[in-house]
DNA sequence: ATTTGATATTTGTTATAACAAATTGAGGGT
DNA sequence: ACCCTCAATTTGTTATAACAAATATCAAAT
């Protein structure tokens, strides 16, 4: 009721920026929180208690708690039934059902963004990838990985649905813990890399299946490898305790 | 580490049930809250404050403040930048959007269920489709709609797939404040009742593709008839600001 | 050495108070 | 009527204190 009347002395029409209003510790302790989890810093199965959390950061114990259930509340993290939080552990089963979950999520995002993405995207995703490729070559692992993120995001945000690259963000923080644990023999990157190349002449051709198949080759490539890398872990830890 | 050993003094074999360790206040109000929304006790748009909340059902404003934030942040309800927290409002582009996801989750929770159900899972989900033809003969539509969400996710759940039926009970919650709008006028629920023989009868034979495809059909004949309840909404809303 | 029991410490839970920002409402001026 | 201004109220934010439950520590007893 107030967007289109006269409103003369209104500043309807200059259209600043909106203030710089800065965010809530809560929001802040959350940002810091999940970047922390996406880079791979905490290891699974570890413990986050409210007390550490807010004297890490220097805050007190609303925010630092509302921070914590938030990312639970989300799936994130995992609460425990005594209200602790923890990093969650992947067992075998979890992630083939997260595998599944992320193929349907991430199939149907590649096939709306083939549908609607526009010539510049397709430039900037194409960019993105040869960077990728550039740091794969020079072993720069690290940015691999990030480069990795933005490519794969750049084409569904393409898709127009942001409540869906959303959901498909969270499934990606899930695993990020493992991050570490897949981390250094990370030897073959070539298949995923030659993957990459058929998405791209797949946006190009705008072809939503051949786009999907693309994705869904590709998530699970990285599953079974870190299913390889669980399972090895396992092995070796039963192998250790028999000792 | 601590169930196998001998352990003579040890409780095992006694199996009893763990004590009832009261919810904490937390999480009691999130429930309160959920299941008024489920009810559509809440309308569209609809402001909810802590404190209204923190009143309503006498607690204090942390467990109220919780319990709305981790609403929130499982995107069930909506939190604008001021912190405020709100029913959400689904526009037609939202539930376009929110259908297509819904349509790849629930396909999925079909597939997999056709090929893990058992008898017993059969036998009871016919039951209540049973009780569902039933409740619409003599025009009970709360029932209705009650039976409806037990038929829907006892497939669902016969997937195994837990997190996948988080996710799905959470899409749903999304669409159930608009319960009431699509209440009063719902006259042919025929085609859907018609639709839930086709799914029983997929169940039987176990055929994957039949039971995700009459899946996705329900889901989209619910989503035009909402999508219709919106649009002539609208209509009668702008009609009446023209007056 | 292992187990038990008591004690100490940590940790989650919740109410309250104080503060700041946003919203509302009333009154006065154009 | 409309717009502005200023005060009053509402509302979100955060720190703190007090409590309870869980966990860890340690000494004594078997």
């Amino acid at each position: 009721m107030n967007e289109k009347k006269g409103a003369e002395g209104s500043l309807a029409g200059v259209d600043m920026a909106p203030i710089g209003r800065s965010e809530t510790l809560g929001q802040q302790v959350r940002t810091q929180l999940a970047s922390a989890i996406m880079a791979g810093r905490f290891k699974p199965g570890q413990k986050l208690t409210i007390r550490a959390v807010a004297a890490a950061l220097d805050v007190s114990l609303t925010p630092a708690r509302e921070a914590l259930y938030n990312l639970a509340a989300e799936g994130i993290l995992e609460m425990r039934s005594n209200g602790s939080v923890y990093l969650p552990t992947l067992t075998s089963e979890r992630i083939v059902e997260l595998t599944k979950i992320r193929t349907a999520l991430e199939a149907l995002a590649a096939r709306e963004a083939a549908l609607r993405i526009t010539d510049e995207d397709i430039a900037h995703i194409s960019r993105i990838n040869d960077l990728m490729v550039a740091a794969n070559e020079r072993k720069d692992y690290a940015s691999v990985m990030e480069l990795n993120w933005e490519f794969h995001f750049a084409i569904y945000r393409a898709s127009g649905m942001s409540e869906l690259v959303r959901m498909i963000e969270k499934r990606w923080m899930m695993n990020s813990s493992y991050l570490n644990v897949i981390y250094p023999s990370f030897g073959q990157m070539d298949q995923g890399i030659n993957n990459h190349h058929t998405m791209v002449r797949a946006l190009h051709s705008r072809d939503p299946e051949r786009l999907a198949s693309a994705v869904v080759i590709d998530i699970n490539f990285a599953a079974d490898t870190l299913l390889d890398m669980i399972e090895a872990q396992g092995t070796e830890r039963r192998q250790k305790a028999q000792r």
